[in-house]
DNA sequence: AGGCTAATGACAGCCACTGACAATTGACAA
DNA sequence: TTGTCAATTGTCAGTGGCTGTCATTAGCCT
């Protein structure tokens, strides 16, 4: 970030990531065309697609940074950790420095907000949902990495990172619904839903 | 379908999903146009668009028959069955008349064919996910009533449903990835990855 | 200062998709 | 059978996402 054209552009791409957010999470994302953004930023519209390579892209941009945070986290975690353990520990500690690389760029306000409207936005939450893939087979191997297996024949690393995405998925789900949108009520779902999974997958539901 | 209106409606319909399921194998999803395909079945463009709300719709459209045949058959399955287990059965079962319902439109050659090209298509997996999602919801319902259970208190019926298509989504891509399209190894990595759930959440992975 | 290169703007054009209206075609009763 | 009604389709025009191309601008470096 040292020469005056690098640091033009980031601001650049910073303005039309605040601009699209807020207008996605004001007047939604379908009734928010390019040229809309592109104009409020006062760059052309060819700009525009030359930071970004579509409205999705733009939309969940915050999304990667959140993504690569967790990601480094899971890498930091004591080798001594079991994968699930590591994961959920991952997310418990990530969540306290997530806070600041979100401010770096948009109020975490407005991030809330765009999550919203993602949940509710079918081309956006398709698009979250295949990211979500490609982080897990990230995942996956830093797992298969950590506990010394192959990646090709043992199938635990990515049957751990599919369950756990599951459940991280519905919790988002869940706490995007709730309308509580503090850390610690975050904290408390994924605890839930992690210390259910074994008796809900095993045992019979019914008390009689 | 008893008038010739209706006949001639779903003639049409399935001549539009086989040509665009042909086209869409042979030359790719994005070089094939709806044009293409409209002009294919000898149809204007907008009757395409009457047919489906997208090109994705077109491309996924036997999608949706496999996936309201697999939630007929979890319905159908005896109530004394644990969730998990009741899920794992239907997927066993239900591939076995699958086959019939999918002939009655395309070749079944076809149908494994495009769905090669929906996990290697970054819109049409992103889709595709999006429509998990919606039936992860459906089976969490009729779990819950089948267990007599509350879906807004109680997390394991969605849990269960997460878990569950988080290893079938493993499953598919492992079993489209290994080139073997039979029946067999299928159920054969249906069953493996649910034996090793438990093991793989719970346990050390290492061996010393 | 002046040459070099990266960044931008200004078209033109393709394709997915939609609304509106006219033309056609099957359904159904007189 | 024929005429009327309604469903289906075709045509046309237009919007919006996205890309290639080329000229212009603006920061960089000697």
């Amino acid at each position: 970030m040292e020469t005056l054209r690098e640091r033009k552009k980031q601001r650049t791409r910073d303005a039309l990531v605040r601009t699209a957010l807020e207008l996605f999470t004001t007047q939604g994302y379908d009734r928010t065309t390019v040229d809309d953004i592109a104009e409020a930023v006062d760059v052309s519209q060819r700009t525009f697609f030359r930071y970004f390579a579509g409205k999705e892209e733009a939309a969940l941009a915050m999304e990667d940074m959140t993504v690569a945070h967790f990601v480094e986290t899971v890498r930091g975690r004591p080798p001594h950790e079991a994968p699930m353990e590591a994961l959920r520990q991952s997310v418990l500690e990530g969540w306290d420095t997530l806070h600041d690389v979100i401010e770096s760029v948009v109020p975490v306000e407005l991030y809330l907000r765009m999550y919203q409207v993602m949940e509710s936005t079918p081309v956006l939450l398709a698009a979250h949902l295949r990211k979500s893939v490609e982080i897990e087979e990230t995942i996956a191997h830093i797992l298969a990495e950590r506990e010394g297996v192959d990646l090709d024949t043992d199938p635990r690393p990515r049957l751990t990172v599919a369950v756990f995405g599951g459940v991280m998925r519905l919790t988002e789900r869940q706490w995007s619904a709730d309308g509580d949108y503090s850390l610690d009520a975050m904290r408390a779902l994924v605890v839930s839903h992690l210390e259910q999974l074994g008796p809900a997958l095993s045992e019979s539901w019914r008390t009689h």
